[in-house]
DNA sequence: TATGAATGAGTGTTCATTCAT
DNA sequence: GATGAATGAACACTCATTCAT
């Protein structure tokens, strides 16, 4: 991060280069329009990114950092027995995971190119594979005490991470609550949980 | 009598469209490089479309009946009872959805880009409305045979749909047999079906 | 003139050629336009004309002949004393240089670009020496009696074609016949008949 | 602060487009050739004019005025009685007229092409019927002094204009002083002074 | 620091011309 | 002889990037 002047600025330009980004592809967008949506001029931006590959690379790699933080966090701020714990935090993925469309498309469109965004794709299954991790420690809990079985523990936290982003691709617009919970239904019986039988 | 222009020209040119497509985005993607692929000049592609957003539409259009009349023939290729035969189309699915990455990542980059590509993503909404519906009866049957209970049958059906293109977007590359079958497992317990509790 | 076939194809590539090239100018006017014009492909046009340039020589030239030959003989076909036979020839020049208004277009276009059209344009002139020499004669007879004075009749034959190639080009379209007499009479009196003193 | 816009390069470019359209006509002249010559990229004439189009319309239209100025601006510099300002105005005119070939055949240029210029074509008749009322003003004027006679004044002014027009048509390289006098004698003649009878 | 002017590299598209039938 | 398929050359226009102020 080259921090040459106002922090904010910076700010300004990654989350216009989100929104742009995820809206238009990587070479649709121009550093023009980025540049506009930020209100500065588009010169600016070069005082700030070296280069639109740069400024590429550090908006969809910059949030996931925070991005995960909070997945992880939202394991964290549950609460009851550990089942209930697993249930609620399902509950608040799915809602953020449908409430932050912008940011997942722009991965999601790095995903589908992945020989083009090698290197940038490679990144974001690095900080996947750590909180793969903390979700199948999550899950093994529970599973110790009984109340559920996978086989699979870490493969099925896979298949979990990847119905996320399933519904955040085929459903990002105008999404019913009913959908929404028949979603965190779907959700939960991929991790084993809440079958009604 | 001059020579005719041959059908066999136009199918490698949209296959040579779909990878390329799939792998560089539309505005990557030259024309130049499409001809390249399919063995032609690049002026012979506009014998064929009559610009390249003609050819992009067609490329992600055109397979659309084909790939919903292939998943709707798996359906019918099933045997058994209606259980055994909704756990054999999940098989079959799963593999189907893994076997057609590249066509599979065109049509989430399209989705990846409402906006841009809205009349496309309609014609692809009203092919897969049309596959839901298949499907829904097919889960609708079963569960008349009270072997399982979905309270939800369509949105549970978007639900499985959504997780198909989920894995397909997060793993098109090196799947292990193993995720694959976990992959399996997951997409049962979504339809209600394979809890071994 | 290669006359492979037909006479009558050929001719209507021409005619449909000078008025393509003399509506859009050269480079504009594709030979597909001509071709369908003339009701035949693309490709056959090129049997019969080597090249876009050759036909447009051609066009260009091929009236000419003919163009000088309608102009003699409108000075022939004059009758009465020989200030009534200048003064007939003028009403029939001007009649002529405004129904002519396709083909002259063209040529006017060509002496518009006379680095770019060179050998055509020297071409042009030629036909047109051969005119004035027929129109000096005339005038020169008429002065002979005494009935007009032109000091320079040569350069007053020039004046005059340049007149009529100057209405041409201001009024190709909707010229009001009150117009056309004012015409007749300017023209008569470049020649220096026709003055009401 | 930046570097501005010159209004030095903008000409630059609108003489240059000027020498290159009425050379080559419209379709054939490419952006980077009046670049060229105008001693700068192609790239930056698109940053003085949004597309060849609007280039040419401006090179086209932008010197009406002072053109039409410049003929009105030639009738009030004459003195003398009105007689020989009109003599003085003709010959002025015709040298006028005689050294502004370069733009005058983009301008007829512009004219032989009515259907595919008719925007253009109309504003510059809009300018020269403007014109013409001054001249018919001048005309008149004299004539109410007993000294020529016109009975369609205005029509003989467009003879007069379209004189003009025909001789820089004919003659835009090369012309003698002696036919340049002869041009003058023909002016005077098509408005019904100079008659040496 | 911030900006707009300037530009070279790149791309979609057209079209005269050639070629196979 | 006539045609339509195929193509290479050419061009308008865009845009990331640099530079001068």
């Amino acid at each position: 991060m080259p921090r040459v002047k106002s922090p904010e600025t910076e700010n300004n330009i990654l989350k216009a280069a989100i929104e742009c980004f995820s809206q238009e592809g990587f070479t649709k967008t121009t550093i023009s329009s980025i540049a506009k949506k930020a209100g500065i001029s588009h010169a600016t931006v070069f005082l700030y990114f070296s280069s639109k590959e740069d400024l590429f690379e550090k908006a969809v790699i910059g949030p996931q950092h925070w991005f995960y933080e909070k997945q992880v966090g939202l394991i964290q701020s549950t609460t009851g027995n550990s089942l209930e714990q697993l249930s609620q935090m399902v509950h608040l993925h799915v809602d953020f995971y449908m409430k932050q469309a912008d940011y997942l498309r722009l991965v999601q469109y790095v995903f589908g190119q992945k020989e083009r965004f090698r290197s940038i794709v490679n990144q974001i299954y690095s900080y996947t594979d750590q909180y793969i991790d903390v979700l199948e420690e999550v899950v093994k809990k529970v599973q110790e005490e009984g109340m559920i079985h996978n086989d699979q523990v870490r493969l099925t936290c896979w298949s979990y991470f990847s119905f996320l982003n399933g519904i955040s691709l085929t459903f990002n617009e105008n999404v019913s609550s009913e959908q929404m919970n028949q979603f965190k239904v779907s959700a939960e019986r991929i991790l084993g949980i809440g079958m009604r039988t």
